[in-house]
DNA sequence: ATATTATATCGACTTTCCCCGATATGTCAA
DNA sequence: TTGACATATCGGGGAAAGTCGATATAATAT
């Protein structure tokens, strides 16, 4: 995880805004996982479309921008079916928290 | 301070070094403050010329850089005669690292 | 006053990012 | 197998960032 590439995913209003609402999904999306049976569920996980919704940019701009952000190590992603769930990386946002205090 | 420019102002190999030189000044600046008679000495602060040899990119990129750091709240700076100090804003960087603890 | 030095700003060019519509891929339902 | 839907990828046009050399500004020393 390079920390030059989490910031630059960071440096975008939109992709900031995306990694705040999925601090709280249920809150941000309340449709949250009409889709997911229970036996496969992801928790806090959110599909792609819900988020494009809500981000009001264009499908291919979400699906890149989610795409970039689990690149640089900020979002985890699994996918159902014809849907692809998103969450955030808690872990890994931990250790960049960390990273920033020590380091930065 | 807005964090987007803090984080732009991060997406570059260059200024997150010079960020991180300026952790440890005498460290990395071993000549630092050689033109600063003692009376208005400036704790910690580097000139733009030192800064520049040891990033080695143009005078003009580097003055660039460092008035870009400071506009994102990262550096502070004084001009002693023909020369400008840059120093770490430390106070701002403990915020904002409180920030990513806490918002991201 | 003039020359020298340090820094800032300007103008230009190149590279990267932003963001979209169009199209491809994968999945499910009929 | 065909159609409908969700997501991913491609291609491109415009905006912003990266970076430089040239020049301007400011301070100092002679």
């Amino acid at each position: 995880m390079e920390p030059i590439d989490v910031f630059k995913a960071l440096s975008n209003e939109t992709r900031l805004n995306i990694l705040q609402w999925l601090k709280e999904p249920e809150k941000h999306f309340p449709k949250q996982g009409a889709h997911l049976p229970k036996e496969v569920s992801y928790k806090g996980g959110v599909c792609v479309g819900d988020i494009q919704e809500k981000a009001k940019a264009s499908q291919s701009t979400v699906s890149h921008y989610l795409n970039l952000m689990q690149k640089a190590g900020l979002l985890e992603s699994v996918r159902y079916g014809q849907w692809t769930y998103y969450r955030r990386d808690e872990e890994a946002i931990r250790q960049l928290a960390e990273y920033f205090r020590t380091e930065i």
